[in-house]
DNA sequence: CGGTGATAGGTAAACGTTTACTTAACGGAC
DNA sequence: GTCCGTTAAGTAAACGTTTACCTATCACCG
């Protein structure tokens, strides 16, 4: 049983009496030859009876396209990620691509070598999702020619397509919120990657603030890499130095997934003793009680959007349009975690 | 910048002043060819000037192996897959492969264009998570000779090498569990699947009530396709219905993501009204208030020791041991969800 | 009856590797 | 001086498709 040989289109065309030319013209759908409907016939029974399966390899070889994309994904865990990678092959399956996943560990080298495997599988587009320092990996995908558009995060100082979420407002938004509650101590945990997408939320928090004329305590804010143990332990630090804070901005959910165990064992009320809100809409947001305040992050919509970015870019890369950026925001959903200060 | 041609051996060769059979041979490490120190520079800076990437579909194309396994996973957004795909991974970059995931969405159509697609590209090797009505597909890799582990969830009626969750022991020692502590009317909630898997936790809830001398009723047990929906609505049924049950075992983790908002929204207190307990450990876990007893499912290690047999068969296909079967059990964690009936 | 356009299908040259086969030079053993 | 083993590297035949190019028959027109 292993090691068996392949049914070639060979092997096809002879139980067919025919050349493998008119079996490959027959099992491509026929375009650009006539062949006898006798003979289509016998063609396709005859891939039938041998179970034949086209090798994508021989095909990808001559034909230039594979039909396959990939995607690159920092953390499977994450349910951002698989929304996103979810609806990428809904687009996908419409075109007939297969899309395979590959895991990067929010690893710089990890995500080398997963590119460098993509391109020696020669794949016809990727949608890179980047770790930190993936321009590397982004430029020599652009060298090898092979079309990426990149996804719900930035990579820095380079030209290219993207689909991001739109962090900055997202901050803006939640943080405007508290602040329209009476709330003027907002503390804010969030990610410390050097990146466009940290900035953009710290952004919007800061932002938020000066437009209400509070100040900006960097004492507040904690800036912590991306794991649910990190929130855990900054809740547990934040909660030591009793600190001023009448409401708490995760910003993001990983970290509320570590946190918020951490203020209902300590006996913190919400929203009477603190007010807390979330960015991003995790699976278990509706099993919290009371119900948080949070900021949906709409990966489903930036999979689509990219998806629909490469597929133009891969079925019609002669007019190539100039780079296209996009944001999508999110949106707003009030729980019962933040509480009115008159 | 689109559809550059790829930088192929030749061009590699003929920077290096030689033959494509030589450049071929240096870059495959040397093996069963003498080259001169000097022409082994020559080509291998030759190829990195050139930024040259073997093709690995035609090197496939002759060579027989890719470098690629396939996992195909019913659900992304089920952390007990992601889990398992992890340490697969894991196996797969020690041998330097590349794991490709798929989603099958739970979808026999689905998952049979997913094989197909897989067969087409001549994957290594394929770790099959099974939707319902896998046999087909199972089938068809078996009969193209590719190397396939099933994992997690069984096939139906066939041979195979396979790696499963103990369901039985799963069912029955959180069943036991209950016993043990007073509780004679438990209802179970588990998955409606036509699969062993769903035979096997209920098996172990019966054999554990039988033990015991306890009648097993029918009206207690639920079976439900999969989704945290259908553990919202059973669960909402099962409070109308005012059940005489002192306890409720869900025996699949999502259902009780549907199910736990429902009781506490309900204001059924845990443990003091109704015991809880769950078969599974998702993320999500540590954030219940109280604490849930469960039964752990050992997805990564289920995903290892299928990977492990995987290369096994690959790379050794000669000596093909006869068929094996895994079964890895669970572990129970005390929780506070279960009261103790004197 | 020769020319032409439509119909039908075979031949063979790619695609980029790997690898079996061949050639060639050199040094030593007989 | 011939033979052989070692070292070194080129030639070309696969691998399984796709597709450009050719050939052949037929029908119809002038």
């Amino acid at each position: 049983m292993p090691n068996r040989r392949y049914v070639t289109l060979k092997d096809v065309a002879e139980r067919a009496n025919t050349s493998v030319a008119t079996a490959s013209y027959v099992l491509n759908g026929g375009k650009g030859r006539y062949v006898t409907d006798e003979l289509r016939r016998s063609v396709e029974s005859a891939a039938r009876e041998l179970n034949y399966v086209r090798s994508a390899l021989a095909s990808g070889l001559k034909g230039r396209q594979r039909g396959v994309i990939a995607v690159t994904v920092p953390q499977f865990s994450n349910v951002f990620f698989t929304r996103l990678v979810l609806s990428v092959e809904e687009v996908a399956l419409e075109h007939g691509y297969l899309v395979t996943v590959n895991n990067t560990f929010d690893d710089p080298e990890r995500e080398t070598k997963v590119v460098e495997s993509l391109i020696q599988q020669r794949v016809d587009g990727v949608i890179l999702i980047p770790s930190k320092q993936s321009e590397r990996n982004y430029e020599n995908l652009q060298r090898m020619g092979i079309t990426t558009v990149v996804a719900e995060r930035p990579v820095l100082d380079a030209v290219y397509d993207y689909v991001l979420v739109d962090n900055f407002e997202a901050a803006y938004s939640l943080t405007n919120h508290l602040l329209e509650r009476g709330h003027t101590e907002i503390a804010f945990f969030t990610w410390d990657a050097e990146n466009v997408s940290l900035r953009e939320r710290q952004s919007g928090y800061r932002a938020a603030l000066q437009e209400h004329g509070i100040p900006y305590r960097p004492e507040y804010v904690r800036e912590i890499a991306f794991t649910i143990e990190n929130g855990r332990r900054v809740t547990e630090e934040f909660l030591q130095k009793r600190s001023k804070c009448t409401a708490l901005i995760y910003g993001y959910h990983i970290f509320a997934e570590g946190g918020i165990p951490v203020l209902q064992r300590a006996g913190v009320r919400i929203p009477e003793d603190l007010s807390v809100a979330v960015i991003g809409d995790p699976d278990w947001l509706p099993l919290c009680d009371p119900a948080l305040t949070h900021v949906t992050l709409p990966s489903a919509e930036v999979g689509t959007e990219a998806a629909r970015m490469l597929f133009d870019r891969i079925l019609d890369s002669d007019n190539y349009p100039s780079v296209r950026r996009v944001l999508i925001p999110g949106t707003l959903v009030e729980g019962n975690s933040v509480k009115k200060l008159n």
